[in-house]
DNA sequence: TCTGGGGTCCTAGGACCC
DNA sequence: TCTGGGGTCCTAGGACCC
């Protein structure tokens, strides 16, 4: 038995926490760079605002319904989302977070749950309720795909109270022939024409296909769904691994044409790539620069361009990689191009225990290693002592990064709130 | 004018091995 | 003239998730 909780309307729901005026009313959440609507309050969902829609769409219907609007704070999300989930480590033995707002419970050998499954939902729900401020659904079911459907039923139908256990054969049933096959957590819009067009509409129409067909057509991975929908598990709760891959990327608040520009904010994303890398104790052994135009934009060719560079011996330094990247760029540079996002990607990442030498290196030097290794330490935990500037900032970076507070195309968040329960200036005070 | 960011897994095909 | 069978590793692309 797996239980899934999902916080409801997560980003809405933090914002709303500080903001005793706005509990009834709608709030929206955008993207970074204020670009598209990421999350809706119950409210805002109720006024017909779709997901993912960019915000200049939506702007002046949110103005005329007194819609409160606020830009990414990732900040006050990533504090509320821990609460949560140490909140639920409390309440089960085996958890997996399996994003910021949710979380799997395995309930099999929790005799506790197991007892009285209606009841330990019940108390699930409250308690984090109490704990956090934060509403949450939860799903309970034999896998973690019903687990997912049960949820899926909680936040559409209110009279489950936010709870569904899916128990009862004859629920289950209903329960899939009512809803859309592209609910299911696996299908996407891909898929889900594809399943239509071979007349397999509802989840139930999936749940009494073949296996072995559905595998034919689709491969394994919705074969597995197939079977997880008739109650065969076969997914597992997972234990948090180290990342096989590392992304930081941005779109800029304004074009960027110039080579000058576009390779300070490399260099600031393979630092901050970098910093990622060690906090997770590994190394790559790949670097991949890219930088894009607008794939929106009729009017101009879009036009990607990316490159790679390929280390002896797998690095976590911030200096080697900045290096790196710039190497990379320098190559791969299109003038004439408004470049709209850039990013850097970390791969061939292996654990700095387990590290691969370079047979004909001849600068494999162990002391080398070591005051390398102890620089970067320095480097983090200056980093970690002292708070960034509102820019983002760190107190110590590379040179080439530039400087955020003189560069125009750092991304906008004009509609930030306060970081109510990570900064100490931003604490709300009574009087 | 204005459209996010960060991940995972699987598969097919090519290069290579014995 | 005739040229097998079985395997691994890597990469790019496609699908999915939040």
């Amino acid at each position: 038995m797996y239980a899934l909780i999902d916080c409801n309307s997560f980003y809405a729901s933090c914002e709303k926490l500080f903001r005793p005026d706005l509990k009834h009313k709608p709030v929206v959440v955008l993207s970074n760079n204020d670009g598209c609507v990421v999350a809706r309050s119950k409210e805002a969902k109720a006024l017909g605002i779709k997901m993912a829609v960019p915000y200049y769409q939506v702007k002046d219907f949110c103005a005329q319904n007194e819609v409160a609007v606020f830009s990414s704070n990732y900040a006050l999300y990533a504090d509320m989302s821990q609460r949560v989930m140490s909140t639920l480590e409390s309440l089960c033995p085996t958890v997996e977070v399996y994003s910021i707002d949710e979380a799997f419970l395995y309930l099999a050998d929790y005799p506790v749950a197991m007892q009285d499954l209606d009841a330990y939902a019940n108390k699930v729900k409250h308690i984090v309720e109490r704990y956090t401020g934060i509403s949450v659904g939860v799903g309970i079911g034999q896998t973690k795909t019903l687990a997912k459907l049960a949820n899926y039923a909680t936040k559409q139908y209110p009279a489950t109270k936010g709870i569904c256990v899916l128990t009862n054969p004859r629920w289950i049933r209903r329960l899939m022939q009512i809803t859309d096959v592209g609910e299911v957590w696996g299908v996407g819009k891909r898929y889900k024409h594809r399943l239509n067009k071979m007349g397999v509409d509802t989840v139930y129409q999936l749940a009494i296909c073949e296996p072995g067909k559905i595998r034919q057509h689709f491969g394994v991975v919705l074969e597995r769904t197939c079977l997880e929908l008739n109650g065969q598990p076969c997914l597992d709760i997972e234990s948090i691994e180290p990342k096989k891959q590392i992304i930081s990327s941005r779109s800029f608040s304004t074009r960027i044409t110039s080579q000058k520009d576009l390779t300070e904010a490399v260099c600031a994303h393979a630092s901050q790539a970098a910093h990622k890398l060690r906090q997770q104790h590994s190394l790559c052994s790949v670097i991949t620069v890219f930088a894009k135009n607008s794939a929106f934009n009729k009017s101009e060719k879009y036009t990607p361009i990316s490159g790679q560079y390929q280390f002896a011996t797998p690095t976590a330094d911030t200096r080697e990689l900045v290096k790196a990247a710039r190497v990379v760029l320098e190559k791969i540079f299109k003038h004439n191009i408004r470049y709209a996002k850039a990013g850097v990607m970390l791969s061939g990442i292996c654990q700095h225990d387990e590290v691969q030498l370079d047979l004909f290196s001849t600068e494999v030097n162990p002391e080398v290693d070591d005051k390398k290794q102890a620089l970067m330490a320095v480097m983090d935990e200056l980093n970690s002592k002292y708070q960034a500037d509102r820019y983002q900032q760190s107190v110590l970076f590379i040179a080439s990064e530039g400087i955020r507070e003189t560069q125009q195309w750092q991304m906008s968040r004009a509609l930030l709130s306060p970081c109510y329960t990570t900064r100490i200036s931003d604490v709300i005070v009574v009087r």
